[in-house]
DNA sequence: TATGGCCTGTAC
DNA sequence: GTACAGGCCATA
């Protein structure tokens, strides 16, 4: 599922469009576009200028300030029509979306068509003017990789003031934009922290961010987790989940003590830790 | 601050 | 059949 390595990893794969033209943008699936406040047409015939990320949102910024603010959730891809490993279900719906199909959205640019493919319908399509608003009212922090320092602060201060569990605080994307499950998991093992614990008791703050990033940086290195059904922009799939070390390995002996892999639900979130390795106290 | 709902494919 | 996967939001 898509967290900041994975989200990385489709926006350097669509950085080739930068500069062409927008010919279309087709929306076969209206709960995708639910809360854009600009319409579709608005793009029509804008260039493309570039591919960001902000978190685990992808941004395509156009002509005359307009971005594309878009979310994979779950099980969103973007896949260009032209590429020769995309699934089987969307090859065979090419041609026939909005018809009950799996493709949400298409956006045909000069000479290529890039497809929104989307089974579980979770993922968006937002239509701003105004991006910095945008991430203002939805309260994402600001992102690791583009501006670490205000985003160091920003997490030290959430995570100080917060008494949730530090997995639910990790999880928090107003606290740090682009940890998702299998990171949060990852990084407070790592640290040797106990998912329940209470985030405001965290100390040495510093190096759990560090950890993080560290992990982060790793899991881009590695073409993101590629768990279940993530893939790339041409349908490749990342090779990070082979190194991952607690998430999913419930009843596993730990990589570090050789303890069985503990299982519990935070915040309705399936959580692996080691109890042995991340005491709880 | 915690919970359920959104969704559908996959694994048991 | 049923449980589970989980990012985010609405609701209490």
């Amino acid at each position: 599922m898509p967290e900041l390595p994975e989200v990385e990893t489709v926006v350097r794969g669509l950085a080739y469009l930068a500069g062409r033209k927008l010919r279309s943008l087709e929306i076969f699936d209206s709960r995708v576009w639910f809360e854009s406040p600009l319409k579709p047409k608005s793009l029509e015939g804008l260039q493309l200028l570039e591919v960001a990320r902000r978190g685990k949102y992808i941004l395509l910024r156009f002509q005359n300030n307009i971005t594309l603010i878009q979310h994979l959730r779950m099980t969103g891809k973007m896949l260009d029509s032209k590429s020769k490993n995309i699934p089987d279900p969307v090859r065979n719906a090419i041609g026939k979306e909005g018809k009950g199909l799996q493709i949400r959205s298409r956006f045909s640019f000069t000479d290529c068509d890039l497809l929104f493919y989307d089974p579980r319908r979770f993922g968006t399509l937002t239509l701003v003017s105004d991006e910095n608003r945008y991430f203002l009212e939805k309260k994402i922090a600001p992102d690791p990789f583009h501006r670490p320092e205000e985003a160091f602060l920003c997490f030290q201060d959430g995570v100080r003031k917060s008494k949730r569990p530090i997995k639910t605080a990790l999880l928090d994307q107003s606290i740090i934009a682009g940890v998702g499950n299998i990171y949060a998991d990852e990084a407070l093992f790592l640290r040797k922290i106990h998912p329940q614990i209470s985030a405001s008791r965290i100390r040495e703050l510093k190096k759990l961010w560090q950890a993080i990033i560290a992990l982060l940086e790793r899991s881009i290195t590695s073409g993101g987790s590629s768990i279940r059904n993530y893939v790339n922009a041409s349908g490749e799939a990342g090779t990070y989940a082979q190194k991952h070390l607690v998430y999913g390995k419930t009843g596993e002996p730990c990589s570090r003590c050789g303890a069985l892999i503990s299982r519990i639900v935070l915040g309705g979130r399936a959580t692996h830790f080691c109890l042995s390795c991340q005491p709880d106290s």
